[in-house]
DNA sequence: ATAGCCTTGAAC
DNA sequence: GTTCAAGGCTAT
């Protein structure tokens, strides 16, 4: 029985898995065994008393070495400076410890513990469905939620806010992955694939406990910003977006949102970038003397938001488990959908019929359009009106418009994958999620979910029309060089 | 001081 | 009524 299983190497992937699965139950702090849900996640009981006591008792600390002694099972009494300060920077919560020694009941991080709990199910049916462990950037001992948690406030997250500037404010020569700062170079998805490599980037800043009063009253910790980086359940919670807290909300779909950049930030980047490409010299580099003509500013514009796009995948949840190879053949195949779906959603939250609202912000008058286009360029915008019209109907949401995005992503028919069954299995979750969601958000409204999903292949139908508009138009020199757009139309044709 | 077990009580 | 994360108790 064991020959035959381990020459096919089964046995291996199974216990591979079923390894990782008990390396969830493990005390992000320690390694011991976790008893439960203490002050924020998931942590063994002694750290839960040791982090009462602390903070209860307004316990200081020092440390006798460098203060970053290991902390594990064995060690954990010998630094309790440490240990505290691992405590805080797993993202244990000081206001969980209660000022008034009450006990018994619920605090308010019980619904928090609830989404926490239905997460990691859906995350563990979907790493069971897909047959075994995906590569993922393997945190030390924490389970895969909270290192999703920590990552995703993290500072390797590429659509974070940029710290200032339009340019890289880091000094530092971060060669290949830096396309804004590269104008010349083949732009190459490569390229923006290729991992951040300059800085083995830490996945929560120790901010070293900086001798803060430990006080047993909630302290405002929501109050400062910079307090927030190692607690990653804060941003969970004040859920982005100035929706309120909806009751009925998938913990998948909450995720999904969560992936999304913000909108302005993405907006004043593009913008910056397609004025510095204009820019200083002066000299506009269109055809003719009136400047670049409408179709070049919009490959431009294409061309940034496919930026935008591929870093948003890149830091979204599941997609960042693909290997890298996985990752390109997703995106080679969708990434015209994603275009068009970000383009049309903008008109539906844009809500005017006779006007299109550009990625930049700026608004321009749909008869515009039409003048200076051609009779193939008219009519994509125009079967993009209409979709747009469609699914303003149906009145779409935020939370449905992230699913489509990731229901285009994660596409089950892309051929040659290294692990299909997870991306069938992403696609199985989010569909699911939809439609749990269109149900109890629109519960009058049941086929909601049947007319959404019906308008993705709408939507690729009118993607692959502009997919073959731009390769026309790439063959006749229209395009601008340097292009993403024309890399994507390449790869996808190559694999075709 | 630590850590395993016990009691409590609001939310479900 | 049940859950389960708070605080409490106590031998080591």
């Amino acid at each position: 029985m064991f020959s035959l299983w381990s020459i096919s190497g089964v046995t291996l992937k199974v216990m591979e898995y079923t390894y990782d699965e008990d390396l969830e139950e493990l005390c992000p702090v320690c390694g011991d065994k976790v008893s439960g849900y203490h002050y924020g996640l998931l942590t063994c009981e002694s750290c839960k008393g040791f982090f009462k006591r602390t903070v209860q008792n307004n316990k200081r600390y020092t440390c006798a070495e460098n203060q970053e002694c290991k902390i594990d099972k064995t060690q954990r009494k010998r630094c309790p400076f440490c240990r505290f300060q691992k405590c805080l920077s797993v993202g244990m919560r000081l206001e969980a410890v209660r000022a008034d020694r009450m006990r018994g009941g619920r605090n308010k991080f019980g619904p928090m513990y609830k989404r926490d709990r239905a997460l990691k199910q859906q995350k563990k049916a979907l790493i069971r469905s897909s047959g075994f462990k995906l590569e993922t950037s393997a945190l030390p001992s924490n389970s895969p939620l909270q290192t999703d948690f920590t990552s995703f406030s993290g500072a390797l997250h590429p659509g974070a806010p940029l710290p200032k500037g339009l340019l890289p404010s880091t000094p530092a020569p971060i060669t290949s992955t830096d396309y804004d700062g590269s104008l010349y170079a083949p732009p190459s998805l490569a390229m923006t694939m290729q991992p951040h490599m300059p800085l083995p980037a830490p996945y929560h800043q120790y901010t070293a406990f900086p001798g803060r009063p430990i006080k047993a009253e909630c302290p405002d910790y929501t109050s400062s910003p910079e307090s927030l980086a190692g607690y990653p359940f804060t941003d969970l919670y004040s859920s982005s977006g100035a929706s309120p807290q909806l009751p009925g909300l998938p913990p998948l779909v909450l995720e999904l949102l969560r992936c999304d950049p913000d909108e302005t930030v993405v907006q004043s980047k593009i913008l910056a970038h397609l004025q510095q490409e204009q820019g200083p010299s002066g000299a506009p580099r269109g055809r003719q003397d009136k400047g670049p003509s409408t179709f070049s500013m919009m490959c431009r514009m294409a061309d940034q938001t496919l930026f935008s796009i591929v870093e948003w995948a890149r830091s979204c949840i599941f997609f960042k488990e693909l290997r890298v190879g996985d990752q390109m053949k997703l995106l080679h195949n969708c990434w015209s959908e994603l275009l068009v779906l970000d383009h049309i959603y903008r008109q539906v939250h844009h809500g005017k019929e006779d006007s299109l609202l550009l990625v930049t912000g700026e608004e321009v008058e749909l008869s515009c359009i039409v003048s200076q286009a051609d009779g193939t360029l008219s009519s994509l915008v125009q079967r993009s009106q209409e979709l747009a019209a469609r699914l303003m109907a149906l009145q779409v949401d935020r939370r449905e418009a992230a699913c489509l995005k990731f229901l285009l992503l994660f596409n089950p028919n892309v051929k040659l994958l290294e692990n299909q069954a997870f991306v069938e299995g992403v696609q199985e979750q989010v569909n699911g999620a939809l439609l749990e969601y269109t149900l109890s958000a629109y519960p009058q409204f049941q086929e909601k979910f049947g007319q959404l999903v019906l308008r993705l292949p709408e939507l690729r139908a009118l993607s692959a029309g502009a997919e073959d508009y731009l390769c026309y138009m790439h063959l006749s020199g229209e395009v601008p060089c340097n292009n993403l757009l024309i890399e994507m139309l390449h790869a996808k044709q190559a694999c075709a």
